[in-house]
DNA sequence: TGTTTATAAGTAATTTTTCTCATTTTACCC
DNA sequence: GGGTAAAATGAGAAAAATTACTTATAAACA
């Protein structure tokens, strides 16, 4: 989870621009845990820069993952989902109302490739998605 | 993961009628490893079936899919794909092939959701997907 | 401040999935 | 086996999400 300034600096450091555009992408994606859709960022940005297009946002985006610095998510099956937390970490999604919560607990030493694969995988990481529903939604 | 003629009568149980296209969907499926997307199955039932349209594989799928027959995947970030073996089990995805693996093995003993969310949370199950390569790729 | 170069906007194209509706097929009853 | 109601198919178009292309603009830095 980095800071819009520190996000500043990573592309600065690999030769990119900060417009205001990114600069907004950045803020709206600080501390935020409510892994927006492409959608639900290009609305806020659009606020202020009317002229905003979804290329600039996906085009954003993109380079951040590629910088390692958000993940995409496909746990809802409609659309794309984005998580500034970098970090190893599960989430939880209402199968009603689609919101996404994150699990922070460290499952990786229940969590094991059975040995039987062990030889032709090389596993990188994993992700637990719990499905239910919310308190709200039931 | 049941056989053609088992969907054949679970369907006709729900007053929906069987055609050849639909039959063989479910060949297709019948001990079906290879988490196919609906191109796939599409591609495959055109080759007997040169007029079938997406709208039938599509259909077909989500009558399944609402029976419980399959399990939609959203592991993949570029498209669905289908798993006719709706025993809870877990997969292992290769991030450059993007092949699929099946992954058996229970671990239900150890996942749960942390105490602090039982009281907001129904949870009706999860799923791990495995990241990393596969051997003919690295 | 000027120059270089990446980026934004706007538009169009792609990809995946869904919808509409006329036609055809299935299941079933006689 | 033939007739009939209900359901499914297919063809094309549409929707929704995402990506690509082109040109004008704006950021970075000397």
């Amino acid at each position: 989870m980095e800071t819009a300034e520190q996000l500043t600096k990573v592309l600065r450091n690999h030769g990119m621009k900060i417009t205001p555009q990114r600069l907004m992408i950045f803020k709206i994606l600080e501390n935020n845990e409510s892994h927006p859709s492409a959608e639900e960022i290009y609305k806020k940005v659009k606020k202020i820069y009317p002229t905003v297009s979804f290329t600039t946002i996906y085009k954003t985006l993109e380079t951040l993952r590629d910088l390692g610095e958000v993940k995409e998510l496909t746990i809802d099956e409609d659309r794309k989902h984005y998580d500034p937390n970098t970090k190893t970490h599960h989430h939880m999604i209402c199968s009603t109302c689609k919101k996404i919560l994150d699990i922070s607990e460290d499952f990786s030493s229940h969590i094991k490739l059975p040995d039987s694969l062990k030889n032709d995988y090389t596993v990188s990481g994993f992700h637990i998605s719990f499905y239910g529903t919310c308190k709200g939604c039931n």
